[in-house]
DNA sequence: ATAAGTGCAAATCATTTGCAATGTC
DNA sequence: GACATTGCAAATGATTTGCACTTAT
């Protein structure tokens, strides 16, 4: 992520702490620090052990409890990707706007942005009486290089 | 579901059943009878409750076996909705492309199509050098009739 | 001082699985 | 008869929670 949005979002989560009157402890921080050093998308699992790396308090519990918090101050989003555990987006609160595209032959995961799409979403939404106010879409593929080649090099597939 | 398209489904699955040299049993019957009776969606828990008014003797494990078959088979979508346990949608063997619209207020659901989505997301993955094979999106949005009269009515909200 | 936050271990709960009995082909 | 399928109850595994201790304000 870029370094002005990685540090908006962070003085953004503190923001969120000091409205609802929420304590700035080491443990949010170091969290905070390593969800927004990343524009991976990763498990509270991978986050646990992040954090670790820089902060061996940080417990699983204190994980998942400042994941809620980060999710419902909408700085980061739950994704489902078929997995029997939640995955999370930390780029939304630099592009509010992306779309997933998740490759079955190489479960390499693209992001991209479309004005295009958002439009229609917005027309179809009036259209059925109601004001759209987020979106989620995910396109399944596979990989045409990978197809064509044989193997998964150029932009596709990495 | 239209009469037709319900009993292609249900065709279609011991079709499957067939292909695989897996057996028709009664519980399998009842189940997929119970899913293409629907046009809801719904959790495992409720396909449950209703094959057994039909049948007492289809048990838990049973339902989640025979889900699996059925989302293997693509007869059934498995859908996230934020909740701790899946929906499924039987109606995606009817509409193939369909998409959701959430409404936050009623928590009503609304199913629509868009041949111009589709194409827009086949254009970029195509762009992006990949084959889109399926599609899932989720509107979230607001009733505009609660909005303007303080009640659910008109086509929203219902 | 006070109330929020923490780690730990136990609890939760949807889903999965091992197994002996049963049913389908 | 062979082997897939079933129901049951136990297991699994991600996430949540109660509690006694700790820390931010």
């Amino acid at each position: 992520m870029r370094t002005e949005a990685r540090e908006a979002a962070k003085r953004k989560f503190i923001d969120f702490l000091e409205k609802k009157k929420l304590r700035n402890t080491d443990q949010r921080r170091v969290i905070i620090d390593t969800v927004f050093d990343t524009d991976e998308h990763f498990t509270a699992e991978q986050l646990l052990d992040w954090a670790r790396e820089k902060d061996r308090s940080v417990s699983r519990a204190t994980v998942y409890r400042t994941l809620l918090l980060l999710t419902e101050s909408d700085l980061l989003h739950e994704m489902d990707f078929g997995k029997p555990y939640k995955f999370y987006d930390p780029n939304y609160s630099d592009h509010p706007n992306h779309h997933h595209l998740i490759c079955e032959d190489c479960e390499k995961i693209v992001e991209f942005d479309s004005e295009q799409i958002k439009t229609i979403e917005e027309e179809i939404g009036q259209k059925l009486g109601f004001t759209v106010k987020s979106q989620k879409l995910q396109l399944s593929a596979t990989c045409d290089s990978l197809k064509r080649s044989g193997t998964c090099d150029g932009i596709s597939c990495h």
